[in-house]
Formats: structure tokens, sequence, C-alpha cells
DNA sequence: GACAGATGAAGGA
DNA sequence: TCCTTCATCTGTC
């Protein structure tokens, strides 16, 4: 397959995220890394991607993106997503992200949870490996859904973007202070 | 076919 | 209340 990716930053106050795109929508998400800059690997792609011609459907997806990623990282509801492209995915982890998606800012579920909502109660761990499996963090709420008992449970990016972005929404998972 | 994983629940100290 | 162990289901190699 010759599938064509045009890879855009997406500069906000947490940093610059890199978004992937497909001829389908977009594809992938990428963290910024710890100093809120483009990795070494994240620079020499956007070199790459400056020379060529972007579509005019791409900026309007990159638009829409930009717009929603920094809507979720204010906590707020994302007005408007570009279209996503799951090519390449399961229909199980498919379920498991539309599932999310339905999550508004600030709301949270468990992996239980999610796993009754699309139907498989008992698939609570299979949950847990799509929402690691997740290309499309933040704008794909991964990060509102938690263990069981609340706990802040895993995230892909790393527990500390979990915990910030759910503070961005009025949830907080530090523990209470003895004192 | 076997193994691994971002879980959940139950039992014991 | 915390830790350990077992059961369950799906994805990946």
């Amino acid at each position: 397959m010759n599938a064509e990716f045009v890879e855009l930053p997406v500069t906000t106050s947490d940093g610059v995220f890199l978004a992937h795109y497909s001829e389908l929508g977009l594809a992938r998400l990428n963290f910024p890394n710890a100093d809120g800059l483009l990795s070494p690997e994240q620079k020499t792609r956007g070199r790459a991607v400056s020379a060529k011609q972007i579509p005019l459907q791409i900026l309007r997806w990159h638009r829409d993106a930009t717009e929603a990623l920094k809507s979720v990282l204010a906590g707020r509801a994302t007005k408007k997503l570009p279209p996503l492209d799951w090519t390449g995915t399961t229909k199980f982890q498919q379920a498991v992200w539309r599932a999310m998606l339905k999550l508004g800012p600030g709301k949270t579920k468990s992996y239980g949870e999610i796993a009754e909502a699309i139907g498989k109660p008992k698939a609570v761990r299979a949950v847990g490996g799509a929402c690691g499996a997740n290309p499309i963090p933040v704008l794909v709420p991964c990060h509102r859904v938690l263990a069981a008992n609340k706990k802040i449970g895993g995230f892909s990016s790393g527990l500390d973007w979990k915990r910030r972005l759910l503070a961005k929404e009025g949830i907080n998972f530090d523990p209470p202070s003895a004192g």
C-alpha cells in the first residue's frame, strides 16, 4: 500500500503535538516530548513535510483537529472533529474508541463500563489493550477511562499526561496529603 | 497456538 | 486498608 501521510505540528500551550493525516483523515497524533518541543524525529519529519504541497482538505482537517485539541486541553467539549482514519485497526478497537468519543469533558468511565458499552462486559482487559493501541490520544479521550476503583490505571504516553489532561477537566488524582 | 496486557474481584493479613 | 492471586477476553507474533 502506498499510503501518503502528511505530518503537521499542532502548537498548544502544552507543547507541540504532531498530527499525521492520510487521505482518509487524521490517522495519528503524537504527544510533545517532555520539553514541550518537537522531538528530533518530529523535527526531521517536519522539514520533509514543509516542502510538500499539502491538500486543502488536509489543511481543513488540521484546522479542525487543532481547534479540537485546544478545546480538550482547555477542558471543553470538542465542537468538531476531523474524520479519523482507523485503517488497519480491528473492529473491536474501533468499538472501544467510539465508546470513548461519547465521553464528555470531566466525565469518566471504567474499563469495565467501556466493555459493557460495547456489549462485551467481560472484555475489560481487551479494552485496556485497545486503549493502549489508540493512535489518536486526547481527541479519542482514552485518558477518561479509569480503573474500576477510580484509580488512574495506565496511559501509553505516560501517566503524567493522563493526570494533566484529567486535571484540566477538573479531575485530580493527587493523593490526599497526610497532613 | 501461546503469550502478554493500561482489569476486576475475592481472600487474607 | 493494602497486597496477592486467580479468572476472563482480545490482540499480536
